[in-house]
RNA sequence: GCCACCGUAGCUCAGCUGGUAGAGCAGCUGAUUUGUAAUCAGCAGGUCGGGGGUUCGAAACCCUCCGGUGGCUCCA
């Protein structure tokens, strides 16, 4: 019998005879992490435990902690509700249920949507069988067979997945009880490896995400390898709920709806403080960053949009309406307005680059099902701006823009964030030379200034490459919120020109460019970031004085007065509550510093100050504190949460 | 747009299988004059999302419209 040398990492090579399953030589060499593994890494490789191994090898264990071995077990928790599925409710078909960030899904075709005492069955009957150890086992076939095997159980999208494959792909089925499933795996060895699951939801999803396809039915779960960690993601749903900022935005009194304008956010007095506070921030950067802010118009002729190319590729977004004999359009972006501003005057290349921003109102008819609080809206508008350079500048001006990111990212608080550089696509259009040009330019650039980030090959907008960025939020999340894309199409539909050096005229090529990106969106992101405790400088309500008895009413009005006075915006509170009763109603608004005043203060001419989440500070000259909160405002300073 | 669920007072919600609406908070009025997360009492407040239908009778059942929520391929 031929002998294979094995080591598992950390450990030493011992042979084995050829066919000897990593679950043995795990069993063998690393007992204790044997029970764990969920699945394991031949040379690198993601698969099942029960592999057999023919040549020598380097085998890992995988367990549930690590991410591949947590997709291992959501997977494979996938299967298991298919199968709960297909005992409860024989007659669904199964089509797919592959895992996604830390939950897992599957789509049933079924004649009634599940409901959600459906869900509480199906979950039960999950631990049933999670509880029976079925063993996993998983069989290659051929295309032919695995055709024949699904036809016959009447499985008729696996075999519609089968037809998409060709005869060389490995093709494998996996069985567990009576339930057998087309999938690549890899899966836990046995059905008792899943304990700690839950079913979270149902919707509607379109059979391969297409409209013009059934409507399936999805079914949403989670599953983790530890009870501890179950309850942590649920908590974290439970954080995320309680931040929503559909809830906050009306607890807080910042925004609201009407029915009469779907998806137009109306901004409240306090919202439009904050509102107001984020553009002046970028406003201050434009100054710094040397950009030049503009206002362009509403409304523009229909031609605009044929030539700009949105009639074309944009406008079922855009909202339409025809008066005096001529189509109107109200705009959905700014940079074909931007174009005729660049145009307007005959540009050198002394001029370049012009940096154009605008925060101009955006109109997109988006789909009635898909808007959603501030993040999907139909009305917004971004920190947008249009940087006009020529193709030598693209470096300079690629660098300039990440520390502006940063920059902002810092005041924020967003602390990780992913970069993503998507190249040419398939379809794309403009001049390669240039579309390499700039590639390698983005690629460099990114690589002097940036510790990672990722190219997506292929995932670049048609007329030209760009960078996104994504930023985690407090709960972990990921937003998109800064893109930069160039773009050479616009130039040339539009045919700007610069006169160069040689007296030539050049093409420009043009940078679209958002840092918060829409507003709405950002305010929504950022205020669940926060939770509502906004930063003293976005603070609607900058502090609260609140009098002790109606005896110091006096001197709590002339505190906020010269609060006023100093630029502070403040609320007073005299009315006739006890003061317990005015903190309480203070602290429930997160309002982040409360000045009070009784008779001690109103004779020494101080107030009491508390702050949240740090409580009772005690007396101090209210003129200093005027200039601590001045100090704080202006340096755009935030509550730490180490301080909480 | 499509699927499911939801829409009751300003807010959060109760209202069982149909018998013509209720609580807490907020609001208003009065009393209390208060020292770091809720003082007491009284009053007022609702086309039960809109429209249509079934019924002796509809917040509840049916239809329809409006709005909201979760979703609508990071591949078997």
């Amino acid at each position: 019998m031929t002998k294979i040398k094995v080591s598992i990492h950390g450990h030493e090579k011992r042979s084995y005879p050829t066919s000897t399953s990593a679950s043995d030589i795990l069993k063998d060499i690393a007992p204790q992490l044997f029970n764990e593994a969920v699945a394991v890494k031949v040379n690198g490789e993601l698969r099942d435990r029960e592999t057999l191994l023919m040549e020598d090898a380097e085998v890992e264990a995988v367990t549930a902690a690590s991410h591949d071995g947590h997709d291992v077990l959501l997977h494979s928790t996938s299967h298991l509700m298919a199968q709960a599925c297909k005992q409860l409710f024989p007659k669904v078909k199964v089509t797919i249920g592959p895992t996604i960030e830390n939950r897992f899904y599957y789509d049933f075709d079924v004649d009634e949507p599940f409901t959600d005492e459906d869900l509480v069955k199906i979950e039960d009957r999950m631990k049933e069988i999670a509880s029976e150890g079925l063993s996993i086992h998983r069989q290659e076939l051929s295309r032919n067979d695995a055709m024949a095997l699904f036809k016959k159980v009447g499985e008729s999208y696996k075999v519609e997945i089968l037809e998409d494959l060709s005869d060389d792909d490995t093709i494998s089925a996996y069985s567990q009880g009576d339930f057998t499933d087309l999938c690549r795996g890899p899966h836990v060895p046995s059905t008792d490896f899943i304990k700690h699951f839950k079913l979270l939801n149902s919707a509607g999803a379109y059979w391969r995400g297409d409209e013009n396809n059934k409507m399936l039915q999805r079914i949403y779960g989670t599953a983790f390898a530890t009870k501890k960690q179950l309850k942590q993601y649920l908590n974290l749903l439970e954080e995320a709920k309680k931040r929503d900022h559909r809830k906050l935005g009306k607890e807080l009194e910042l925004f609201m709806y009407n029915p009469l304008s779907a998806g137009s956010p109306f901004f409240l007095p306090k919202g439009t403080i904050i509102y107001n506070e984020l553009v002046s921030y970028i406003q201050e950067l434009y100054l710094k960053y040397g950009y030049e802010e503009v206002i362009s118009p509403q409304v523009f002729d229909n031609e605009l949009w044929r030539k700009s190319g949105h009639w074309e590729h944009f406008r079922e977004y855009m909202y339409n309406f025809e008066l005096g004999g001529r189509d109107f359009g109200l705009k959905p972006m700014n940079c074909p307005a931007h174009t005729l501003i660049y145009s307007s005057d005959l540009r050198s290349y002394r001029d370049l680059p012009i940096r154009i921003a605008d925060f101009g109102r955006l109109h997109r008819y988006e789909k009635a099902g898909v808007l959603s609080g501030l993040t999907r809206v139909r009305s917004f508008s971004q920190d947008d701006a249009h940087i006009f350079c020529s193709p030598d500048q693209i470096g300079t001006e690629i660098n300039h823009l990440l520390e502006m990111v940063d920059e902002v990212y810092d005041v924020f608080d967003f602390g990780d964030k992913e970069i993503t550089l998507s190249t040419r696509p398939e379809k794309a259009m403009g001049d390669e030379t240039l579309w390499n040009h700039a590639e390698t330019i983005l690629k460099d650039t990114l690589e002097g200034s940036v510790t990672d980030f990722n190219i997506e090959e292929g995932e670049g907008a048609f007329y030209g490459p760009k960078i996104d960025f994504n930023v985690k939020d407090a709960l972990g999340r990921l937003h998109q919120l800064a893109t930069i894309q160039l773009d050479f199409t616009l130039p040339d539909r539009f045919d700007l020109t610069y006169v160069d050096e040689d007296g030539k005229e050049k093409r420009p090529v043009m940078i679209h460019r958002a840092i918060l990106g829409s507003l709405e969106r950002f305010f929504g992101v950022y205020l669940e970031h926060c939770a509502g405790d906004f930063p003293l400088w976005l603070a609607p309500v900058q502090v609260a004085v609140l009098s002790v008895s109606e005896k110091t009413a006096d001197y709590a009005e002339k505190v906020g007065m010269e609060l006023k006075n100093a630029g502070i915006r403040n609320e007073v509170d005299i009315r006739a509550d006890k003061i317990g009763a005015k903190i309480r109603k203070t602290e429930l608004s997160k309002t982040n510093v409360m000045l009070i005043v009784g008779e001690k203060e109103a004779e020494a001419g101080t107030v009491s100050l508390r702050r949240r989440f740090l409580g009772d500070i005690g007396s101090i000259k209210l003129t200093d504190i005027i200039i601590e909160m001045k100090d704080e405002i202006n340096k755009k300073r935030r509550l730490k949460k180490s301080q909480k």
